[in-house]
DNA sequence: CTATTGACGACAT
DNA sequence: CATGTCGCCAATA
């Protein structure tokens, strides 16, 4: 039989073994915190990656359950997002991360 | 198989 | 500080 979550598992299957496991990673990262691409590119086992980590997140298919808007440059600036640097800005406002000038002033909340 | 593409990083200037 | 260059890496064309 089909289970009610095939959909959910076909999109999850889809991914290949590196995507899941970044996405694995960043799916812990708890609120109020942030995690550097490097960090999470250390965490998966390939810490030069950082660049495909990016790769992974631009095309993130749980941007609800995810957080990958917590994840920013390791030189504090806060990089991309899928919606809009802008989006991503807010969000993490609004989850106590503070930025200036794209700088993040905060350095006690960050995973290197 | 080769080339290109980036939500990146380290380093030089 | 700001900007540029070069290296890196998985996915994709």
């Amino acid at each position: 039989m089909i289970s009610k979550f095939q959909n959910k598992q076909d999109k999850f299957n889809s991914l290949t073994v590196f995507e899941k496991k970044v996405l694995k990673v960043i799916k812990k990262i708890s609120n109020g915190r942030v995690a550097t691409y490097k960090f999470v590119a250390k965490a998966v086992g390939r810490p030069r990656a950082s660049r495909a980590i990016g790769n992974v997140l631009k095309k993130n298919p749980y941007l609800i359950k995810i957080p990958c808007h917590r994840v920013i440059r390791s030189n504090g600036q806060l990089g991309g997002y899928s919606l809009g640097s802008k989006k991503k800005l807010l969000i993490l406002k609004k989850e106590g991360i503070k930025f200036k000038a794209n700088k993040l002033t905060n350095h006690k909340k960050i995973l290197v």
